[in-house]
DNA sequence: CGTGTTTGACCGGCGC
DNA sequence: GCGCCGGTCAAACACG
């Protein structure tokens, strides 16, 4: 073996783990462009889904204001995936957990521990009708600012390890540090990876057939229209950079 | 050892 | 008044 080829070896190898890298990064940035479909996917559900007062709880008549006092976001998961974990950038501590009487998946009762007296509250429970999608409903208002947190674990974009080995991107907040949380609960997104991550399914679930709105020409319009303004919207621009930007760094 | 989760017990509001 | 039900508490437990 001469010492040529070990160069070239070298070379190859170094080409090789640039590739990877390169391969890595373009992921990620599949990964974000699909959370764009996957904020549509929710604001439509949240604008076709009536409010969450379907039975007769009383309490639930203190929710007057959806997007003040409570409201209720979406989020897709693995059928299989037992926890009800909704990752949305801040810290919650579960206190309880209730099977209910309309629904056969327990409900899981969060706090927000973020900061210290944090009135805030969080329900998650699988739906009844969609076992893929969990159903997170806040109530009450943070106490503390938005989310600005070095820590990887609060990470917007985060990418589980699933015991299986494959990575589960469980859902992505877009936070922009600007919006006052405290009006609007954060945008959760399922990025889909759960199943685009399997080599014999290499088709992102955002980008396949059976996204729920996109039959009707009425909400692709409005999904597109949405689209064009999320990216003429520079703090939506920035929130994806710096997303972008602390995934690379992780 | 500190922190977070689990889970059975308990509480309070409401309908009958 | 009683029973049902959702929500909360708190002791036990797990984990890093």
């Amino acid at each position: 073996m001469s010492s040529n080829t070990f160069g070239q070896e070298k070379i190859l190898r170094d080409e090789l783990k640039r590739l990877r890298k390169e391969n890595e990064t373009l992921k990620v940035m599949v990964e974000v462009i699909g959370s764009k479909c996957s904020i549509l996917e929710t604001h439509l559900r949240e604008s076709h889904c009536p409010p969450y007062h379907h039975d007769s709880n009383k309490r639930a008549r203190l929710e007057e204001f959806p997007f003040t006092k409570s409201s209720k976001i979406c989020v897709k998961v693995d059928e299989e995936d037992k926890s009800l974990v909704v990752r949305d950038g801040y810290q919650w501590r579960k206190y309880g957990q209730k099977v209910t009487k309309d629904n056969p998946s327990p409900r899981a009762y969060y706090r927000c521990s973020m900061a210290p007296g944090c009135p805030v509250k969080k329900k998650v429970q699988r739906s009844a009708e969609d076992r893929t999608l969990l159903v997170a409903t806040y109530e009450g208002l943070h106490n503390h600012g938005t989310v600005d947190v070095p820590n990887r674990d609060r990470l917007p974009l985060r990418l589980d390890q699933s015991p299986r080995g494959q990575l589960v991107n469980r859902n992505l907040t877009l936070m922009p540090m600007m919006s006052p949380s405290a009006i609007q609960p954060p945008i959760a997104l399922d990025l889909g990876l759960s199943r685009s991550s399997f080599p014999q399914d290499p088709k992102p679930s955002y980008l396949s057939k059976n996204l729920s709105f996109g039959n009707r020409s009425n909400d692709c319009a409005k999904i597109e229209e949405y689209a064009a303004s999320l990216v003429r919207d520079p703090k939506f621009t920035e929130a994806l950079a710096l997303t972008v930007a602390r995934t690379l760094n992780n």
